[in-house]
DNA sequence: CACTGTCATACCCGGTAGGTATCACTGAGA
DNA sequence: TCTCAGTGATACCTACCGGGTATGACAGTG
């Protein structure tokens, strides 16, 4: 075979090991034996000629080489099994009769609601809109959805969302606000500022995860709005959003706006080098909400 | 197999096919024989769920599943083997004893020559810097450079070529020239406006390929800056470029600035994914030019 | 109505992916 | 020091399947 060539199952197999750095599990997460997994990993470093991974005693590393592969090699994954999936669509394999023009739009759940709303409103009076499947997600998910063709276009948040590597445009910005236990002495004012509410004893700010992982600081780790919403309900926590987030406030919650948050932009985003009239569509719609 | 997973052989039989759309000339150009590649487009299509190709009287065709497959098709393919050849080189698999830490810039031929050279040797200057290959390119093939691994970061200039789908930092704007024979009665002029130059009969305008076609329009096709300059030099066409082209000027040529022209904007830009330090260093140095 | 061009089918063969059994090595305890 | 457990590598076998050749089916053409 080629050099600079890889078989899509050699990726997966690498990447198996690369994230258990054990072939014993690599091989059973693959549903296979050890050995063969072995002697794979084997033949690919011989062929491209670089030692991709350090066997020494008691367990596996990767080399330089091996981090390389196991970036580079995700990502050429996620590209291989997005365009299955986007064939498998635009085919209409989905299901038996099913509509042949489909866009699956991932959301971050509860997010963003009002504004999805009027997006999904207007397009569907557009003339000949497609079907819109909404993919509800946890935060900052839609990047893997998109990268790996379960979406074709998602609604993200910057900063929260990193845009980088997808085709975007800007749909709407808003202010944040802090949303705080209603009985707690902060709830009274009328404004409040990043620092007033960061540093409250009693209070931690809750923490959202950054591509994947939690910044450090006492406050909950947060996954879903809805625990969000009880941890400020019983006075655990503040939390600072976005303010469409209004629309699902608690009667226990109060909402205070911040003078200097950073605003949230709100954008419509779809990988690269997509060009499907439907997405043409879509896209259009939002720009002009 | 799962139903969302392609190989990589099967990507680059359906590529062929859905290029040449005919299945011996796509067997001949992958070497192999006509029948075991239509078994194979026909297992992918079984396995897939989805008609990618209509077989009809005299020829083959794309559906609209198979459009799609084509274009995302292309994408996985280019990013697998990038994986491929970003991991050779991080290995040291070039040459025997090659250095270990090598960066490839894609630029094209003679474009962007000072701004380069200004570049390579602030960042030669760096405590620990890798070393940079050159790699020089027809206009416009940067982004492919970059999408299939070749080259591992470029210089590319907006408008002429599209950022998109990659991480950039602004470097240089300037101002673009007209640049004539040195004999012609424009030539003469102060300033030249851009309708001044885009419609003299015996001066037809040059055309430069933009993502592969060249727009229509009665001058000559461009491939190379040299075989621009001799044109010119003959009196037989006028280019709009950037000004630091000035570089490169014959005697028998003669620039005029353009009062209205778009500025060109020097980038330089790379896959999203990277995080190599040595990527990193470059990128930084070239931030502070 | 032969003839040509094109893709599909039938059938065969060899390479290789994957399985099982086992080895070689190393670190941890008793 | 001597097991023993845990890990990756090796040896060997089998079955599948990717690829080749020969040929068929069909349509358009002179």
């Amino acid at each position: 075979m080629a050099v600079d060539t890889l078989e899509t199952r050699e990726l997966r197999y690498f990447i198996a090991v690369a994230e258990e750095l054990h072939f014993g599990r690599a091989a059973e997460r693959l549903g296979m034996a050890q050995p063969p997994l072995s002697r794979a990993i084997q033949q690919l470093e011989r062929r491209l000629g670089v030692s991709l991974l350090e066997r020494n005693r008691r367990g596996v590393s990767l080399t330089g080489a091996g981090e390389v592969l196991l970036h580079e090699g995700r990502a050429a994954l996620d590209a291989t099994t997005a365009a299955a999936r986007r064939t498998r669509r635009a085919g209409g394999a989905d299901g038996p009769g099913g509509p042949r023009n489909r866009l699956v739009l991932a959301v971050k759940a509860a997010g963003s609601h009002e504004l999805l709303h009027k997006l999904l409103d207007a397009y569907a009076a557009e003339p000949d809109a497609a079907e819109i499947e909404v993919l509800p997600c946890g935060i900052g998910e839609q990047e893997g959805l998109l990268r790996d063709g379960r979406a074709d276009v998602a609604l993200m948040q910057a900063p929260y969302n990193s845009l980088a590597g997808f085709d975007s445009e800007e749909l709407l910005t808003e202010g944040q606000i802090a949303i705080l236990p209603a009985r707690h002495p902060l709830a009274a004012r009328k404004t409040l500022s990043l620092a007033d509410v960061s540093d409250v004893p009693d209070l931690p700010l809750a923490r959202w995860p950054r591509h994947g992982t939690y910044p450090p600081g006492p406050g909950p780790e947060i996954h879903d709005q809805t625990q969000l919403a009880q941890l400020i309900a019983l006075g655990r926590t503040v939390a600072v959003i976005p303010d469409s987030a209004r629309a699902w406030l608690w009667a226990e919650h109060t909402a205070v706006p911040l003078t200097d948050a950073p605003p949230i932009v709100t954008h419509i985003a779809w990988p690269t080098h997509s060009h499907s009239l439907a997405l043409a569509g879509l896209i259009r719609t939002a720009a002009q909400l």
